[in-house]
Formats: structure tokens, sequence, C-alpha cells
DNA sequence: GACAATGTACTAACTGGTTAGTTTAGTCAA
DNA sequence: TTGACTAAACTAACCAGTTAGTACATTGTC
């Protein structure tokens, strides 16, 4: 972890050529490695490769991140620390419920589908059955805020008499999450199956307005509706 | 020339003791190397592992099934056809469209519970691209049924004036695949991170009410809501 | 000099696939 | 009915390539 330990000064003053970094090497490992976790999975994904792909020789891996797994859970932590960091930017506070629950969906929609190779870690934790993830107590506290979000719309929503009582915000985040996790995480069965490319521009536009309309609807009095 | 061909079944006359059983034996093998598979992946399983669980010795997997890939593409076949067999019997043409819609819908979030190994199966294919549900025209035909309950329900539910008009039953079918589909793959990483198992029998009542819910809010006209 | 950072070259174990052979059972000529 | 013959079904042992992981040497920095 502490690359550059307390007593020492993390050299950057001098102009000097840097041929030691070790901050940058890991950062250079864990971002091939993150990629190719992401395209082949734990078993699939090869050191060798990965090695290769890096700016440094095998050993360095081993060196920072132990050993396979140790270097697959950090790529883990890395792509739900990336993905969480950009949802924080969302800033919902301000709209009224409707437009906040709204947007909340879109983004997330929108987020999941730029960050593929997220979802696809998350998928390959899910085949392991998550059992790396609960190493990790960093995940687990990065989590936990996102239904912070969606708790406080729709605690909005119903004191406004637009949201119907009762719902659960997990439940609420569950139904977001699998609507916009399965378009990118099955895109490729689906397509495959029914012919038509659900990553399309056109038809990504169609499914997230009907993601919304199903959202909206699912919370949403009935008196509201009709409106 | 060949007397008995791996696929066709031996003369079954006379009573003698059959040693030898060439279907059987292919249904061993694959039965085994379903659940292998579906548990570790095709780059994480192992064919001395299937082997050695297996009745028989390695050679017959490559006797029977050419290579690894080959052991996997059958496997995911064998993986859809019971699942599509299974779905195949759930019978709602009878019923009037929004008992038809419940009643799909908590047929497939049930049905998707059951058959944890179907859906690994699924997301590994989607973790390889698709690439081998590819090659398999067997496949692409099964699922294409399965819209055309969907699709029907709908239409009569439109004619009835209690579905809005304009839906997309394929859209309909993935949003209703997205739904049930999610929470038995993401179960292991979503339980984990906010700390309430998902897969158990009180939280999958409430969720399945609430994905009845969603759905019938989505296809209903805002009117017949108020109801 | 001390210690952190890095490369080279290696190995032990694994793993998909094969070779070379045995057993089983159906066929057919005599 | 028998025994030689054959194709299919099957096994044990092996092989060659791969792969995670290491020992050790070297370089850079304080």
């Amino acid at each position: 972890m502490a690359a550059v330990k307390p007593g020492q000064k993390p050299k950057k003053d001098r102009g000097a050529t840097r041929v030691q970094d070790p901050d940058g090497t890991r950062r250079n490992i864990l971002e091939i490695a993150s990629k190719e976790f992401a395209l082949n999975g734990l078993s699939g994904a090869r050191i060798d490769e990965i090695a290769a792909q890096t700016r440094f020789s095998k050993r360095m891996i081993y060196y920072y991140f132990g050993d396979k797994e140790g270097l697959y859970l950090h790529a883990l932590e890395n792509a739900y620390r990336q993905v969480r960091e950009g949802e924080a930017r969302l800033d919902i506070e301000g709209l009224p419920p409707v437009a906040a629950l709204t947007r909340l969906v879109e983004f997330t929609f929108d987020h999941h589908h730029l960050h593929e190779e997220f979802i696809r870690m998350v998928m390959i934790e899910n085949i392991h059955h998550g059992v790396y993830l609960e190493q990790s107590d960093v995940i687990r506290e990065l989590n936990v805020t996102a239904i912070d979000h969606i708790a406080r719309v729709y605690a909005r929503g119903v004191e406004d008499g637009k949201f119907r009582p009762g719902l659960d915000p997990v439940e609420l985040h569950w139904q977001v999450s699998a609507l916009c996790f399965f378009n990118v995480s099955n895109r490729a069965t689906f397509s495959k199956i029914f012919g038509r490319d659900i990553g399309a521009p056109d038809q990504l536009e169609r499914l997230k307005r009907n993601t919304v309309d199903m959202v909206l609807r699912f919370a949403s009095k009935a008196e509201v509706l009709g409106e």
C-alpha cells in the first residue's frame, strides 16, 4: 500500500529524469490489469499478458500486489472507486423530486453505459459469489452512500405528495440498478438472440425513456400519473 | 459400416447387460460439465475435474465433444433448452390480459430463481461477448418464441383498453427480463454491499410483488391504475 | 551503505489435448 | 453355434505448452 513511507519525501522536486516511480508503476499495472480482468475474468486473465502490456516486468506485479488474487482485488476496488466517484458528482438536491428522480435514473443509465468495464467486473465478481468484494471494506463503504441519494429524493417526493409512501429506498435503488445494469451486462446475448443491437444510439434513447418512465410510474401516486 | 452411431439408440431387444451406453455417457458428461462451467466459467472450469466427477475417463469428453469449447457450447445449449422447455409449459392464453401479464412476470421471476445455473451460464456467455451463443442456431430458435407469449398478452390488453398502446413487446420482454434476471445474477454483490440477503424468502416475496407492480404500472393505461 | 525499485531468468505445477492400447458387442461365414 | 473380424466405446498414461510464482542480480536514491 504505502509506497512512500511517512519519513520519506515523495521525490517530486528535482526536475531530473525520474526512472523510479512506485506510484506510477502501481497505477500503470493496475490500469492494465483492470482492463484484462474486465475482459477475461479472474481465471481468464493472464499475468504474463498483463505484464507484457505494462511498462514493467512481471516481477513488479508480485512486488506490489502479492499475487494474482491481490491484483484482482485491487482492480475490483479500483473499478468501484472510479464509478462511485463519478456518481458523487451528480447533484440533484436542488431539483424537485420528480425531476430529481428522472435525472438520477437517466444518470445511472448513461453512467452504466459509459463504464462497461465496471459492469463486467461486477458480473465477474458475482460469478465468484462475491468472495473478493467481501474482503474489501473499501467497497462496502463506497456504496452505502449511493442509497442516501435516492432515499432523500424519495422522501422529498412523498412529502410533496407526488410519490406514494411505503416504498423501500434500497428496493427502489435495486430496481433502478436492475434496469440500468442489465442492458449493459446482457447486451451481447440479448442482441444476438433478438437480432437488434441494444447498444445502438436510437435503441438506447428509447430504452432510457422507458426506464425513466417505468421507475416514475412505479414511484408515483396513481393520481399524479393522470396529470 | 457403423453399426451404432453415437446419437442413435442401439437395438434394445435382448435383455442382456448393457455396459456400453453412449447416450448415457454423453448425458452424464454434459450434466457434470454444465455444473462445472456454471460454477467456474469457461476458463475456470477444469476438464480433469469434470472428468473426475464423471463415471468416465477424460478421453471420453474429447471423444464426444471434441474440445473444451465444444463441451461448453453443448452445456450452454443444454441450459437454454431446459429453461425454455420449462417456460413453454406456462399457459396464460385463457387468462384476461392483466392477470396473464401478472402471471407471466411472477413465473419469470420464480423461474429465474429456480434456475440459477442457467442465469450463471448466461452471465458467463456475456462475459465472452456471446461468441459461443452466436455459433448456435438452436439457441436463437428457442428464444424467439418467448416473445410471442408476451406479445399476444400485450395485444389483447391493448384491445381491452387496459394496456396503453405503442409499446414494443421486445422491450417489454426486455424490462421483465432485466428485473427478474438481475436479482439472481447480482445477488452476491448486492447482498454483501447492502447487508440484506436478496434471496431470503420474505425479501423475495416483496421483490416479486414490486416487480409485478412495476411492470403492470408500466404497461397499464393511467386511468386503469386509479381503479 | 542501505534500502527501495526493478529486471532476468528460471521452475514447479498445472492443464488441454493425444497416443496407444483394451474391452464390448454386433455381424457373418462356415 | 462358434469363432474370426470389426467398429464403437472406453481407459491409463503420457506430452507439450502454459502459467503463477520465485531466486537472485542490478540499479537508483537518500
